[in-house]
DNA sequence: CTAGGGTTAG
């Protein structure tokens, strides 16, 4: 389809050259001199060079000019001390080599000296020690040049000016590159242009790098080698696939189509543009097997996801025995975790150990990643523990690691660890960091993270941002969550989604459903999640009309095919509304297999409406899903005991422990002051314990007194009724709410979590505790928020 | 004057 001219240099020797061995003048000695040394021949130029009766000041600059060129410093530097009339070129040419080699210390002290000794530095001298400023981004000591280019009034000159501007912008100060360029009338040639287009595109500014592609253009200068990279990046920062294209056929025509790095940002900017296709179509068509250009085809594979693609590009990379280098695995190992596939992880991190490239750590934090994404978190803290070079990603992969495992404890300690070795969070770190607090209701801990993302500005992050948005909403502070929204300058659909879920879970299932509209209305199209945070709160505010209007609207107006998610919201709708006809022909006429969280939906309802033949289905349907899980024996048992079916209760409590299935016990617990107090029921391990018990007694007292009656369906065990009123007065949820009511400063909320769904005797209670003693009460349970005050509940008792 | 990579959020 491409068609490529070969633009490499070629050899070439002038007939005048070839017959010089035998006899010669000197000039014409120096000029075969400095042509070997510009096809690299340095050791025949050398043998030259020594075997010269006379040499002249041209025949010294042109070796040690090949010298330098070349990296052979030490060599130069000799020849340099052994020329004996200098000249500024002379000091130019070594300053020039060390400058190329990036030895600053030397290259400024030969500077200085040579000012010192009388010789004034060239325009050439000028732009080789501003090109190395800006190679080691030294900017204060490349402002001084630019003063000094003023003083000596080199500051007209074209070589000077073009390494100011590539100075500048390498420095991130386009403002100042672009002054300059503007500032030069006339003269500019195509390095000049070159380096202000790789200036705007290395600062992110695709559109000012593809204009000022066009302004060279209309000016009639011919961009080559070096400007087609940078402006193929643009087209891939701003997805230009059809201008991408468009340059494509300028380089064919130019004939720049076999140059490796043109080629590999091609291929770079077709795969970041998403065709594929025409990137593989340069792959193919390259006559050198440029691993640059393979890697950039195998992250464009993950990326797009075709993980067993890039696997086959990277097998075929290892049988062609090309050189594989450091950012060739990571991709590889990307596509892997894709694929959950154990079997090659195991084989590629052996290939990786016997190429030596495990101590690269671009590699091991791939590694880590690779292993924590196939869920073997052992494999991936070993690895992270042997990586000698610890860099913020190495963290980071093994912190979400632990998180997407659900340990996110575990990834808390790690975060510690990481704060305490030294490395600042980023925002990549930090936005995992504050869902792992918001998943485990950590309020201080995230406040914390936060105080400290605004300290480094990492509150300009998207995804700090949503991570906060979360944070404040799962800990029940929505006027929080909102204020962090509405400060937000970009919002995406994670964003929306957030707030839509907290006000959700926090009972505000109206205003939820409103920001839903207004995300609709602001141009942001809802995915899959949204609809899971939109059905949830149908179901929890008892919307049955919307919730089904929403159902078909993802499929309708949207293209989201429903999963299992979505009918569990469903079900739970139609059942919690006592509509449990209609939940059961939902549930037969589901296109998929009903997954766990559906039956649990249906349980849940079956407590609340006491539909013992449906909860026994549903029950029966989960001892086979998910034969470990507790939950389904202990709804079922508390649904026997709620309609006074004490032995069928019992039954299911004896199968469940000849299963071996241990209840995940109740626990209630408030954090104060970075610590957290736990209770269970009737759990007197508190150093408090007597005083809140006391404290326990005397709210019952009080609130009888306005009218509470305890409901004894929530008090299961098969006992005498006053011991069963005693064991309900002492609920983890009583017992932490009675803590509250002593450590919580009068005004501030008591905010409670709750790893299961709260008790519905403590629930009524705790809308009479909050009306008598007049506290803001904040519960948070498995499945919401309970916003308790004045008497009232936010759930709406609807839970 | 020029290229490729790994980590994030509901």
């Amino acid at each position: 389809m491409f068609k490529f001219v070969s633009n490499r240099a070629c050899g070439y020797l002038s007939p005048e050259i070839r017959n010089i061995s035998t006899k010669s003048s000197l000039i014409d000695t120096n000029k075969y001199l400095g042509d070997l040394l510009k096809l690299g021949r340095i050791d025949e130029a050398r043998e030259v060079f020594d075997e010269m009766p006379k040499r002249d000041k041209f025949t010294y600059n042109t070796m040690l000019t090949g010298y330098a060129n070349s990296g052979k410093l030490v060599e130069a530097r000799r020849l340099f001390d052994d020329t004996p009339t200098k000249s500024a070129i002379t000091w130019s040419s070594l300053i020039s080599g060390y400058c190329k080699m990036g030895w600053e210390i030397e290259s400024f002290y030969l500077f200085y000296e040579m000012q010192y000794e009388g010789y004034k530095p060239s325009q050439f001298t000028l732009g080789s020690i501003l090109r190395l400023c800006s190679i080691k981004g030294l900017f204060s000591r490349g402002e001084q040049m630019h003063c000094y280019s003023v003083k000596t009034s080199f500051d007209m000159d074209v070589f000077v000016i073009t390494s100011l501007i590539d100075l500048y912008a390498k420095c991130l100060r386009l403002v100042e590159a672009e002054y300059l360029f503007r500032g030069m009338s006339k003269g500019k040639n195509h390095v000049t242009w070159t380096a202000m287009l790789n200036g705007y595109s290395l600062n992110g500014d695709a559109i000012g790098a593809i204009e000022c592609f066009r302004g060279m253009r209309a000016e009639g200068i011919e961009a080559n080698q070096y400007t087609f990279p940078g402006v193929l990046a643009a087209c891939a920062a701003d997805s230009d696939l059809g201008f991408g294209a468009q340059v494509h056929s300028c380089i064919v025509h130019g004939g720049f189509g076999a140059n490796v790095f043109v080629q590999s940002a091609l291929v770079d900017m077709y795969t970041k543009c998403g065709d594929l296709c025409s990137a593989r179509k340069v792959v193919d068509s390259m006559e050198f097997n440029d691993a640059i250009s393979w890697n950039a085809m195998t992250v464009g594979y993950v990326r797009q996801g075709f993980p067993e693609k890039a696997l086959s590009l990277f097998t075929k990379m290892h049988e062609k025995n090309m050189e594989l280098d450091e950012f060739t695995y990571p991709s590889v190992l990307n596509s892997i975790a894709l694929m959950k596939d154990m079997k090659n992880g195991k084989c590629l991190h052996s290939l990786i150990i016997k190429s030596g490239f495990e101590s690269y750590t671009l590699v091991s934090n791939a590694l880590i990643d690779m292993y924590a994404k196939i869920n073997n978190l052992d494999c991936a803290y070993k690895i992270f523990n042997f990586t000698a070079e610890k860099d913020v990603i190495s963290w980071t992969s093994l912190i979400t690691g632990y998180a997407h495992n659900g340990c996110h404890l575990e990834a808390l300690k790690v975060f510690c660890k990481m704060r305490l070795d030294g490395t600042d969070p980023d925002r990549f770190v930090a936005a995992s960091i504050l869902s792992s607090c918001a998943e485990l209701a950590l309020l201080n801990i995230g406040q914390q993270v936060h105080a400290n993302s605004l300290k480094t500005a990492l509150d300009t992050s998207l995804s700090v941002n949503n991570s906060l948005v979360s944070l404040y909403a799962n800990c029940g502070c929505l006027e929080h969550a909102k204020k962090v929204f509405n400060s937000m300058e970009i919002r995406n659909v994670i964003s929306w989604t957030a707030l839509i879920v907290g006000y959700a879970q926090n009972g505000k299932g109206i205003k939820s459903l409103q920001f839903y509209e207004k995300m609709v209305a602001s141009g942001i199209n809802p995915d899959y999640i949204t609809f899971i945070g939109l059905l949830f709160a149908c179901s929890h505010g008892g919307f049955i009309e919307r919730g089904r209007y929403y159902f078909s609207s993802m499929v309708k107006d949207h293209g989201i095919k429903p999963g299992p998610d979505h009918y569990a919201c469903m079900i739970d709708l139609l059942s919690r509304s006592g509509k449990m006809q209609e939940a059961e022909d939902l549930l037969n006429k589901m296109p998929v297999e009903p997954d766990a969280t559906i039956w649990k939906a249906l349980l849940a309802a079956c407590r609340v409406h006491k539909n013992i033949d449906l909860a026994k289905k549903a029950a029966k349907a989960l001892f086979e899903l998910e034969p470990q899980d507790a939950a389904p024996y202990v709804l079922l048992s508390n649904i026997y005991s709620s309609i006074g079916k004490w032995d069928e209760a019992a039954s299911v409590r004896r199968l469940m422990k000849s299963k071996g299935v241990g209840k995940e016990p109740g626990r209630s617990w408030i954090e104060m002051n970075g610590k957290v107090h736990a209770f269970m029921s009737e759990d007197r391990s508190h150093l408090n314990a007597e005083e809140i018990y006391l404290k326990v007694d005397e709210m019952i007292m009080k609130i009888k007194e306005v009218g509470y009656v305890p409901d004894m369906n929530f008090a299961l065990h098969d006992i005498n009724e006053e011991n069963k009123e005693r064991g309900l007065a002492y609920h983890g949820e009583k017992l932490a709410v009675a803590f509250g009511l002593l450590n919580v400063s009068i005004g501030a909320p008591i905010r409670i979590y709750k790893n299961i769904r709260v008790c519905g005797d403590c629930h009524n209670a705790m809308k009479f505790i909050s009306r008598v003693y007049d506290r803001y009460i904040i519960l948070r349970d498995s499945n919401c928020f309970h916003h308790f005050k004045e008497g009232m509940c936010s759930c709406g008792d609807y839970w």
